[in-house]
DNA sequence: ACCCAGAATGAATGAATATTCATTCTGCGT
DNA sequence: ACGCAGAATGAATATTCATTCATTCTGGGT
């Protein structure tokens, strides 16, 4: 899971041989994931269509129905995908017994929640994209809520920990953690829609202020 | 602006009378887009189409292209509604001289925000409906950062008020009103995309203990 | 009573799109 | 060398949808 993250950045390879190619399905299956991701960030959910992403991933029309059952299905997946890769990701850091002091390990959570891989326009539009939809798809509730609430606990776990550790008073972790998700989920809209009035920068000092001001002796 | 918000609520009035009426175009207008935002919110954005639209508002087909001149338009002109409603909503409540207590007034904005009209599913469902194509859609963007501007000025302006009030040190204005907005945002999104994991109630409890921390003086 | 401006209608049109499937091709196993 | 399982192709199909516009209807003005 380290590495994973700019994969799908790369512009198709697209060489121009038209030979055609026999892989094995898993391969392709990811290859159509990552070309419909790069298709939502550029057209927007609403706007992408099968045509689109397999030209996009190099193949036939035919070959997404041939992998995927349908439309829905390859969307379907794609969520799952960037929902697991991204929550995935924080996963590790929080449990990370690499990383013994616990305010680095904040720190290295902050850095991956808004850091490069993550708040690439790219992820960032896919998750917002299907974050739209969410309201009106079950579906889709259901795939990121899964991922969410597991995320969600080992965040309290850690700021459990920290509490702990600095003996800080009068501050409830679970309450602390659903205000820090938050945080992070708003500076991401922020990036991604008002870019201008938001830098990265200035996104990480304001995340990191909010753990400043609740874990004085861990931060900074 | 006081009784406005909760009107898109209702449902469609649909009085079986199959009479044409004639009306003036600012209504029909005003009604295509509360049967959008009712459309959105239960199929979602990307599932909406003129007949769903014209139908929910109990009007035949043509009208959508004869008041707006296409459905971008109509979307357009939607997004445009929702964002000045809940953004003009902010902005009058934080310039109330009505309300002289800086404190109270805090209350009332996060009443506002994250209150009946604003986290109604159909509200919010709009929101970010549009938010996930944002990305993708330049237009959107410039409509959502205009109103956003004005409204993320308004906020500063108050907090810088009541810092001085407060004589709080080592807070900067415009840093904890970015994190503010974010955290707000974040909220409304957990309501929507999780509501299960995240209640109203407990929303405000991390929106206002953000506020306490901030200008303890204050709140509470 | 009666006109008529312009509001409203909805069948028709044409463009876009998901999905199918008959056919072609690859490269592995023998 | 060679056959074949199954991977890949893309033209064809059926559906769905935005938009048009010829026609119908309304209600205020005279």
């Amino acid at each position: 899971m380290t590495d994973t993250l700019g994969a799908v950045t790369e512009a198709s390879p697209d060489t121009g041989s038209k030979r055609r190619q026999i892989r094995p399905k898993a391969e392709r299956r990811q290859q159509l994931i990552d070309a419909t991701i790069r298709c939502i960030a550029q057209h927007g959910l609403s706007a992408v269509t099968m045509q689109m992403v397999t030209r996009e991933a190099g193949l036939s029309v035919g070959i997404a129905n041939l992998h995927f059952e349908s439309k829905d299905n390859l969307l379907r997946e794609t969520l799952r995908f960037v929902a697991e890769e991204y929550h995935g990701g924080q996963i590790e850091i929080m449990e990370g017994e690499d990383i013994p002091d616990l305010g680095k390990r904040l720190d290295a959570l902050l850095d991956f929640q808004l850091g490069r891989g993550v708040t690439q326009r790219q992820k960032m539009s896919v998750w917002f994209a299907y974050y739209g939809e969410a309201g009106a798809r079950p579906v889709y509730q259901k795939i990121v809520s899964t991922v969410d609430r597991l995320a969600a606990q080992k965040l309290e776990a850690l700021f459990t920990d920290i509490i702990r550790e600095g003996d800080y008073r009068g501050v409830d972790a679970r309450e602390l953690a659903t205000g820090y998700s938050a945080l992070i989920d708003g500076l991401h809209l922020g990036l991604l829609v008002t870019p201008r009035e938001l830098s990265k920068r200035r996104a990480r000092t304001v995340a990191r202020d909010f753990l400043r001001r609740a874990f004085p002796r861990h931060i900074d």
